[in-house]
DNA sequence: ACTCTCTAACTAACTGGATAGTTACATAAC
DNA sequence: GTTATGTAACTATCCAGTTAGTTAGAGAGT
């Protein structure tokens, strides 16, 4: 077989997100990654170090690629709201793993989320001070429920979701971000 | 030492839960949940079954005293959100053990939760009929909604709710559902 | 009140399998 | 020929679950 460390390591990667996501980091087995990944787990640990490395890794290149697809928008934040949604239902990887890291590693706070959290408060608050958006909340206060109501229908019990469209589901969430700024 | 074959079935189901909500299923170990409780694991099997029964006994116990603790308002909906509020704040295990139901047990439906969320969405659509709750949402996305904004602080990056005061992150989830129904 | 029996309640030690991580080697490719 | 890349087999430990007991205590009999 041609021999590639970089494919192999990047599959690695990738068979691990997807193997984190499904089943967290004690649910996770290194020999289901390296299978999936068609390689040897050996590579993992020349690769990665240990398991919780590899987790780390794994969770580092989702947010990043989380961050580049799904660009802030507090000029249209219904609009962002709803890329935000179509992420979610496309990527339930992305919320899988948050929602993992959160239970598991407790709640250390991430740096890379931090900062990004800190330009998006400091966007808001200029966008508020130029007019553009509603002061009846904080940017704090804004921020939270905009990433808690895009995820609403990923964290409720399936049987209302299941039971909707997804236009449905979109639309409410947009509403409801369009009624906060109301 | 007494024994009390009820007392030792409470303790090891109020460690279980603990355990559980900290850990997860997988992360979970019977050692520590008996330890705990002041026993021996294998009275863990004999009262519950296995580790997975375990977890779902603690889970039904959770989930009927948190129907019992947060009754549902359809009449005060921001006062019903700042109620399940106050109690994720002061019963993390809730929404915690919920999490890890959700991630470790995948997106089957729970028919208790499916059945009260069925009495709920009755009491809403009864509630717009009666002209008490505004109809710009349907009840579905009403009922999606109000489970997720009282969560929306336990589940954002933690510098967000550190750096605010309990009342000002109440406020938050009370008046974001007054604007929903405005 | 005491003794004895029986059993529910409980325990210490064990088992078999699973698992993260390692090692000693093989081989592709430069 | 050398080395980066990769593998099969191994190891030590962990863990859920089980087993073969022990013992607390209830109840009957005296």
């Amino acid at each position: 077989m041609a021999r590639d460390a970089h494919a192999t390591r990047q599959r690695l990667l990738e068979a691990a997100t997807a193997e984190f996501a499904e089943h967290g980091i004690a649910g996770a087995r290194v020999d289901r990654v390296a299978a999936a990944a068609g390689c040897n787990k050996a590579l993992i640990y020349s690769y990665f170090g240990n398991k919780d490395d590899l987790f780390e890794a794994a969770f580092a290149r989702t947010i990043a690629e989380f961050y580049e697809l799904v660009p802030f928008d507090a000029g249209d934040l219904p609009a962002y709201a709803g890329r935000l949604f179509d992420h979610y239902e496309a990527h339930p990887v992305t919320l899988r793993l948050s929602t993992w890291y959160r239970l598991e590693r407790g709640n250390g706070v991430l740096p890379a989320v931090s900062a990004v959290n800190s330009v998006r408060l400091e966007r808001l608050r200029q966008a508020q001070v130029d007019g553009a958006v509603a002061t009846h909340f904080d940017p704090v206060q804004l921020l939270v429920l905009l990433q808690a109501i895009p995820a609403a229908w990923a964290t409720t019990n399936p049987e209302l979701a299941d039971a909707s469209t997804r236009e449905f589901r979109r639309r409410t969430v947009v509403d409801a971000v369009k009624k906060l700024l109301a």
